[in-house]
DNA sequence: CTGAAAGCGCTTACAG
DNA sequence: CTGAAAGCGCTTACAG
């Protein structure tokens, strides 16, 4: 009968026969529909509570229209980064009439069977939803890795990239470090690239580096991975009596609104989420209707210059 | 046919028949079942290409045990407050096998027919969800109102609220400003009360208060509304110039990460939002089931002295 | 390896 | 105002 291990979900049936009424008759009076006397309304309510009646979203979601439902994976909301973006999907996903299902980066999986479509932004390469989901639109933002039937949001950094370093040439700055992911990645590469562009060497070390790591050939630049990391080099390097700009200029990256918070504020590679959210949407609901010609969007980065360069 | 504006979505039936299959072959080889040839395999997931076939959730979902989903309702993502319990509740989901759907503060409504239950965090309170959603299970976590069928998270305010203003007058603290939604809060109100506990009359404002209402009267204490009002308000009194903590001290409520970050680090009213997490998830489910005998969890704040106060 | 039948829980016409 | 029938899209036994 009852394939999980809890006592079986109460169903329709089951308030109808506690109330001693139809099916349609408990249909009625569960979602408020006309038809029906109050007295009868209400005994079927009471049946409902008793056996602790809950309506299957499957059943219904079968039989009348429902808001389609988008799978959202984000790397951590714990980063503002993240979190803003899922704040602008939630909006604009709603306006659309779209519900939002999130996971995490390992639960992908779990997706599959919730969501209509997925959109992922993870700094990582999403793993393909695989069996059971033939034809899932999904997008990614920003993936190392490119993926055949993926949608792909990319973000353009050469631009904003050889603004920031000119900005901290223009500034006198000649022994760059830059912070990167152990393997390297693409946003550390661009930075690694304008410098020499420019004739300058840039020195690149583990993003988690500490203090030790840091210090030594004194460099007068440092390019953290992200904002998160550049607040905590700006805290680091003042505990170490290390000023900023004077003694070393540091930019982050990623356009956090709370780099306007620390001190020194924060200089940093910006980029729209407001706009990589709708590129997203836009893309995934034009995968799922099967019309994306070409299914690549690509959303600038801008260098805002605060006070830590 | 077709109640949707959008053309009629394809099903499995339409894959059949454009492979010229039954049904249930269809479903072997969308779900990568054993006892389907490859050639078949092959022939019928081109097929489902073909149609652009995705199988419907409620379809599915109404005859194999699926997740149950929880709705999770925030007030602002952009606030790290709720982000950080929106990453916990995420985490805590994943690993009990629930999915998650979320949405603002403004869409409940839509998330009936989408969540099996209700966890709020919002600062407002929650309308009830109403007609179809029968004993739907609702937890809100410090609610302004208490609502009579929902279960409730409550935050213990008073000891810590005492142990901040013990601080502030130990620190010779004699005209504390406190900053408050128009309306007034209950977080606002116990500063007030513990105040005057000691003695102390301390005015209060509007959160949303400029310079102009904040200077007049030398304030020696600032209670912001939030941390996120905290970190405006060191960057707005550094802005004049206005020593934290030797001229006025500063003291934030809700105990985000980010705070130590600022300059100088902001103290705070610190929650547990991993504990609140996980009572509020406890609770639903409890409801869920039926078995919550008092449908109140309390948790505590703790204070946080760092260098603004 | 492939297909015909039954049923998941619900709502929507249609009768009475 | 109330109920019997049909069907939403899918999977699970069961036959062949």
């Amino acid at each position: 009968m009852n394939r999980n291990a809890g006592p079986a979900r109460a169903t329709i049936v089951d308030v109808a026969r506690a109330a001693g009424v139809s099916r349609q008759t408990v249909t009625r009076a569960v979602n408020d529909m006309p038809g029906i006397s109050p007295a009868t309304r209400e005994r079927v309510l009471a049946a409902a509570r008793e056996v602790n009646y809950h309506p299957s979203r499957f059943g219904r979601g079968l039989v009348k229209p429902s808001a389609r439902t988008l799978g959202l994976v984000v790397g951590d909301l714990t980063n503002p980064y993240y979190a803003d973006l899922a704040a602008t999907v939630l909006r604009l996903a709603a306006v659309r009439g779209w519900n939002v299902v999130m996971a995490e980066p390992g639960s992908v999986a779990d997706l599959v069977g919730a969501a209509d479509a997925v959109v992922g932004f993870t700094g990582l390469a999403l793993e393909p939803p695989g069996a059971g989901a033939p034809n899932l639109p999904v997008v990614e933002i920003d993936p190392p890795r490119v993926h055949p039937g993926h949608g792909r949001i990319e973000f353009e950094r050469r631009t904003a990239t050889g603004d920031a370093v000119r900005h901290l040439l223009g500034r006198g700055a000649r022994r760059p470090l830059v912070l990167d992911l152990p393997g390297g990645s693409s946003r550390g590469a661009a930075f690694v690239d304008a410098f020499a562009a420019a004739g300058v060497d840039a020195v690149v070390v583990d993003r988690d580096a500490g203090w030790a790591d840091l210090s030594p050939g004194a460099p007068d630049a440092l390019v953290a991975f992200n904002d998160l990391g550049g607040f905590r080099l700006l805290r680091d390097l003042d505990a170490h009596g290390v000023r900023v700009p004077q003694d070393v200029r540091v930019v982050g990256v990623d356009g956090l609104a709370l780099g306007e918070f620390v001190t020194p504020r924060l200089s940093t590679l910006a980029i729209d989420l407001a706009e990589v959210a709708r590129a997203a949407l836009d893309l995934v609901v034009q995968l799922s209707e099967g019309s994306a010609d070409d299914p690549v969007r690509v959303v600038p980065h801008r260098f805002i210059a605060r006070e830590s360069s």
